[in-house]
DNA sequence: TTACAGTTCTACGCCACGTAGAACTCACTC
DNA sequence: GAGTGAGTTCTACGTGGCGTAGAACTGTAA
């Protein structure tokens, strides 16, 4: 499916945290003050609105984002949310394995052990 | 870190399934006969052995193949297992998120009942 | 009917990756 | 020790994704 870049990654966390009302304008906004990745010494200016409509309709045609054209400034919305987005990443990455169990034993290695916890409930008991 | 190309993605996944007497030669032929994901009409010719020697260039500097080059035919391995390699993409994915547990959720919800069983004993009981 | 916010079209630069030729090097052979 | 050939390094080209945005178009509100 989609690696993002970092600017989609970016409209895509302001659609995920910011889910009402969002057109390209507000998410400019949003944008221009974002703490981005590599800020050394970053330009400041806010980016153009089409910039953000161009990512916009790329995260569209990737079937992250949704429009609605009926009305007129556009609104934007992200199609699933973040967790399941996530969480549909993490199976692409494990589904090419051939050694799930094994990959699944490493991974659990990791995880805090509050999360362990909830693992452990949501796999139910018996 | 790493989104690999289906080339770099095949390299490595030759060298996790062949792990002795890599080189770059061996590895061209085995490649040759790669059920290619795109092999409509596929050009059979082999790949050139640079080809392959750039590939594990590019994977040599990302840190996931090591070479000795002390021998002539230089060998090629891989750095980390595929499992541990896929268990860290899977952690890089899953690390990004605020709603860790959310995502873990959803994810736990799509494996096999063999591998919940497995889970579950890997989480160990209490 | 005009003016402006918002949208679409088009495009440029950069970088990763697939691909490979050209040129170089090292270990044998005579 | 010069030759040769497998193996390696250097360089580069084409394609495509992404950040970025101007130019041109459109729809709504005054």
């Amino acid at each position: 499916m989609a690696t993002l870049g970092e600017l989609e990654r970016a409209v895509m966390d302001l659609l995920w945290e910011h889910p009402e009302a969002m057109t390209a304008n507000t998410l400019r906004d949003l944008l221009s003050s974002r703490p981005s990745a590599a800020d050394q010494s970053r330009d400041t200016r806010p980016l153009a609105v089409t910039t953000v409509l161009t990512v916009l309709s790329r995260l569209e045609k990737k079937g992250l984002v949704e429009r609605e054209r009926s009305i007129r400034p556009h609104r934007y919305k992200a199609v699933t949310s973040r967790a399941d987005h996530t969480a549909e990443l993490m199976l692409e990455v494990l589904g090419s394995a051939p050694d799930r169990e094994a990959v699944l034993a490493r991974f659990i290695g990791t995880v805090s052990d509050g999360e362990a916890a909830t693992l452990r409930k949501l796999l139910g008991g018996h």
